[in-house]
DNA sequence: AACAAAGTAAGACAAATGTAGAATACCAAT
DNA sequence: ATTGGTATTCTACATTTGTCTTACTTTGTT
């Protein structure tokens, strides 16, 4: 598996936030807000996702609808692994200090994982 | 401040690893094993960090030496927070979670990590 | 002073990425 | 069958990234 661009990503996102198959009106729509892309814009980006082995496709009368191929938890279990290895060695405790110096994980945030912990005592 | 380019990363890499200031043939020298960059490469890549305001640069002789601007923490902090954001929601469950699942984690680490956090109730 | 060696600057070029215009296909109503 | 509206395909183009070639500087040497 190799890293997807962000604006692919992008779209990924919404592929995989809504029941397959998805068209590209949709992705459209719940990208418009943030993403000022035009329709063009994200065909384009549906085509190289399938040239990627993201999504495939099919013709529907004059729409195309799209179904993940790639499932989402894959691919961040890819890009998670990949993250450890480049910034932190794989060391876990040097992420986990580094978020939390820059509180960008609270203390809410640990307890949580507190919580999560101890389920694993199992 | 934003992401560099993964050639421009395994060099920042080597500048950090180093008492400054360094110079490209050490760089070579450091990164020469994995990477066949001619000397080029790392000198344009070297341009390109000082135009990012990455390191700065003297000029030495006939060399020219370089100093970082942008600490290794600050980059570091700067991608896990930019990753928490775009793969993990900010859910720091999640990432745990994940790398556990897929083994990139281990219940060594976990371990390790309990004991971070019970130390964080003080 | 002239030269070779070591290092650099300037420029090049293909591939990847972000973004989109123009021409075209397909359905839906006339 | 024609027309009009959408969505699509084909094509384009600027920017960024990876990588290098060629021409020039600087310095230590003959």
């Amino acid at each position: 598996m190799k890293k997807l661009p962000d604006a692919e990503f992008e779209v990924m996102k919404v592929v995989w936030a809504n029941e397959p198959p998805i068209t590209t009106s949709v992705v459209m729509e719940q990208l418009g807000k943030e993403k000022a892309w035009k329709a063009q814009t994200v065909i384009t980006l549906m085509v190289r996702l399938v040239q990627r082995g993201f999504v495939r496709t099919e013709k529907k009368g004059k729409e195309r609808t799209y179904f993940p191929i790639i499932g989402r938890e894959d691919y961040l279990k890819f890009e998670s692994g990949d993250f450890m290895d480049r910034f932190h060695g794989n060391s876990f405790r040097s992420l986990v200090a580094m978020l939390y110096n820059d509180k960008k994980i609270d203390d809410h945030d640990l307890d949580d994982l507190m919580i999560w912990l101890k389920e694993k005592r199992d």
